[in-house]
DNA sequence: AACCACTTCAACCGCTTTTGG
DNA sequence: CCCAAAAGCGGTTGAAGTGGT
């Protein structure tokens, strides 16, 4: 069985946007909301008509000269785009939130970060950046970042330091320091979720109240019960995220001590994660209160992103050092 | 000025996941 | 529960821009 291909109308414009098409989409967008990308370029290019309509009758008083020949003109011009292109154009372009320009030396390092844990999960890293697109995201890293960290000597898929005969394989982890990693991607997953409802309902972003019970409603949910399915290794070790983080002597706050960080398992908290398998590693130098890390999501986030990521980033400080890379 | 190589990034493609009848 | 359609996502492509010779 085929699926069918999304633009299966003859004749559908491709390439480059005109601003014309961008005006349309944007008012469209900003008049009627998406509801259905699919059928949004004939809706567009209908309203179109209609504004116009509207607009010749309340100057002249008397139907638009438009009104015969409306079905040509909306086959003839307009947004002669798959729902697809307009989707596409609209999260990564056109949407008012999008920050544009250059990425700053803390998004890049954020990026990096995250990259170790979520591995090429664009979507995923784009939730932590606000105003970036999973697209933006996925150019920097293969334009910029990944020839960066190759020059300094890491690998970009595993974040570890080359050997002399390449990439360095991924080293056996323990349990606990799997289930850190596993629980960190399901809950960043599940964070990214969240915001996503919280943008739905309108709630502005900067009004989201850090929510002590965060963890435990995570726990509950079914993120957590398929985590818990999946680390019953691991179970004695660490019972819950609020036990781990309540217990500092309990599985994750080493403190000074080098973790290092296996795949994250095939399948963890969603079937996707199976697509991506990098591995992890975190230099962690994890002596912080571990009653914080459980008041917010936000601050376990910063947590997280505070640990030292293996490989010295030091290097982003220097930009210049590296635009032009020696031997690259 | 012309050519070539390289870089960047918007857009497309095809696959997976989600949704709704 | 099943299936088809829609939405979402990551990988890839190719046109435009830039720099070097």
């Amino acid at each position: 069985m085929g699926r069918r291909p999304c633009c299966e109308r003859k004749g559908l414009k491709k390439g480059p946007w005109r601003p014309e098409e961008d005006e349309i989409l944007i008012n469209y967008i900003n008049k009627h909301g998406h509801g259905s990308w699919r059928s949004l370029p004939k809706l567009a290019v209908y309203t179109l008509c209609l504004n116009f309509e509207a607009l010749w009758k309340f100057l002249f008083c008397r139907a638009s000269p438009l009104q015969p020949i409306k079905g040509l003109i909306s086959t003839l011009t307009g947004l002669r785009r798959c729902g697809k292109s307009c989707r596409l154009r609209w999260t990564n372009y056109l949407r008012p939130d999008i920050k544009r320009g250059p990425f700053t030396l803390d998004e890049e390092k954020l990026v990096i970060q995250l990259h170790a844990i979520l591995g090429n999960r664009w979507a995923a890293i784009a939730s932590q950046l606000p105003g970036r697109t999973d697209n933006e995201i996925k150019n920097l890293w293969n334009t910029h970042l990944k020839k960066r960290l190759l020059c300094m000597g890491v690998d970009p898929l595993t974040h570890e330091p080359f050997t002399s005969g390449g990439p360095t394989t991924r080293p056996r982890s323990s349990p606990a320091t799997r289930h850190m990693a596993q629980w960190e991607s399901a809950r960043l997953e599940a964070e990214a979720r969240l915001s996503k409802e919280s943008l739905f309902f309108n709630s502005p972003p900067t009004s989201v109240k850090p929510d002590p019970d965060f963890f435990l409603r995570l726990w509950n949910s079914e993120v957590g019960e398929s985590f818990r399915k999946l680390n019953g290794e691991a179970k004695a070790d660490c019972r819950s995220p609020i036990s781990q983080a309540s217990s500092s002597t309990k599985c994750g706050s080493v403190s000074g001590v080098t973790i290092d960080v296996g795949p994250i398992a095939a399948g963890s908290s969603t079937p996707k994660s199976s697509r991506t398998e990098d591995p992890i590693m975190f230099d962690a130098s994890f002596s912080s209160s571990s009653n914080e890390s459980e008041d917010s999501s936000d601050t376990a986030l910063q947590l997280l992103l505070d640990f030292p990521i293996n490989n010295d980033m030091s290097f982003l400080e220097d930009v210049d050092t590296y635009a032009t890379p020696p031997q690259c």
